[in-house]
DNA sequence: CATTTTCTGGAATATATATTCCATTTTGAC
DNA sequence: GTCAAAATGGAATATATATTCCAGAAAATG
């Protein structure tokens, strides 16, 4: 099985490894995905680590490593240890070395988002409301529908929502306006809404908080400012700020927020069931 | 002299070795020399290996490394290991331990996400090729036409791609399967395809991937995985990883890389005119 | 449904590597 | 220069780790 010379560069590594996943059985792949996200892991690591890490045997790793054309564990390892040094420098100087590239690079830009992203979590953290998260994640568990609305900048926050809920089978629906359909009298009784707007607050999705509000629907805000419109709703507020990049600000903070929500509401709702 | 407890940080490493390096005998100085010029070696070499690197026997070395406050070689290599990465104890137990211990709270998970978010953005920014994100931005400026594309847990990058590209007045396209209905033709010569996709891939994806090559147009791909099907298609690849919870990721890695990609092309777009 | 083939887990073994020990050499004090 | 104390190198041993093997389970084949 092993008859192709082994990788012996990171380039050719990654070749083989796509060639692998395509058609092997499940151990071989399972270890193939762990190795795909975690590659440089295998120079600091062990067989028996690896393999537990990715969930299988140490004897199926090895055989993945056949498979990948090397003779064995250690040749794998013995290719991560030599082209070790430069390839993952660490994470402060190579911060540096991006912003000092000049104002203008893609690099440098990406290093200024990567630096708002870190601070927004760690505001995050620091400042949401442990209590208004419990009364959200309460209120959600108990509603017979989710409904969701997020537009424009706060698109991917709902969609992801969306998605995240319907794979743990936590009945949703996303308000997207799609083909300018509305769906607001699907909005029933025992049911919660989750707003989300930023700056400048689309004015449709505060439209159906009201709404919501006005059939006695719970209404949970995911909002970026005290002085938010949603606020004014009584709504269960989650404030999150993100920090921003010349004007732009990414979403790391309100996506993280959104995918704990819907993990916690989800995991409790399949454990009372 | 080695009575000290072990240092278990790289800073107190450093402040012991100068210790050492004070008053030691000839090999065992040459040990703390050579330490300090390749501390980061360590982790990925053996006593034999190092000791052959700086002139003198592996005895010699064991008694430097018990001299540096360890009881051998392995429990000072473990201490590199470990803050090798700092991603490290992964998330995946690290959650287990959470449950075991009983606190189910959405705090605690918040709190997980927030730190896997962080760290995957240190990976993003630690690891990501600048030569591949050079090469995407020139593609996309030189673009007549920028088609979007990504589905499931990928659609609120693309979405928020589009998004940010449509406020800085460059010209795009989400691909989005709305009303099950195919845009693929719109794909013309001089267009370029960004195709995010993270495991298990959408089949929908590579297929638009697969027919933006065949029309000879470049694809640039946002994906998680060295062994991503789409870099079978020749396309320029921006790979990012993120931190999972449990088997939970959320996008902040991603979403960061795609908003510092808008960024930087509608930067970039506009002062050429 | 029976039969062959492939895949899998765990225990047994081989190998590499760390660690200790001690005879020998070097160093420093008187 | 002699003696005692410290340091050194290399061989012997212990330990960790990789690797192989095989019996049983699962899939594929006819």
């Amino acid at each position: 099985m092993p008859q192709k010379t082994a990788p012996d560069s990171f380039d050719a590594f990654q070749a083989r490894l796509v060639e692998v996943t395509e058609n092997s059985p499940k151990r071989l792949r399972q270890c193939a995905d762990y190795v795909a996200r975690n590659a440089d892991k295998i120079a600091v690591s062990t067989v028996a680590e690896m393999s537990r890490a990715a969930g299988v045997q140490p004897s199926a790793f090895m055989r993945f490593c056949q498979l990948m054309g090397y003779s064995g564990y250690s040749q794998m390892q013995k290719m991560f240890r030599e082209n070790y040094d430069r390839r993952w420098p660490d994470y402060t100087t190579r911060l540096e070395k991006l912003r000092a590239s000049g104002d203008e690079s893609p690099t440098a830009l990406l290093a200024e988002f990567v630096e708002a992203g870190r601070s927004s979590l760690e505001m995050l953290a620091g400042s949401l409301d442990a209590r208004s998260l419990e009364t959200a994640v309460d209120k959600l568990c108990a509603a017979s529908l989710i409904h969701l609305i997020g537009l424009s900048r706060a698109f991917p926050v709902a969609a992801y929502l969306s998605y995240t809920l319907e794979k743990m089978d936590v009945p949703a629906i996303l308000h997207d306006r799609g083909g300018n359909l509305d769906h607001r009298h699907a909005i029933g009784p025992g049911d919660v809404l989750v707003a989300i707007s930023f700056a400048p607050y689309t004015e449709e999705t505060l439209e159906l908080a009201r709404f919501a509000r006005d059939r006695n629907c719970d209404v949970v805000a995911i909002t970026d400012a005290l002085n938010s419109p949603l606020h004014g709703l009584g709504a269960i507020a989650l404030t999150v700020s993100e920090a921003d990049v010349g004007s732009f600000r990414a979403l790391s903070a309100p996506l993280t927020l959104a995918i704990s929500l819907a993990v916690a509401v989800g995991s409790r709702r399949n454990e009372q069931k």
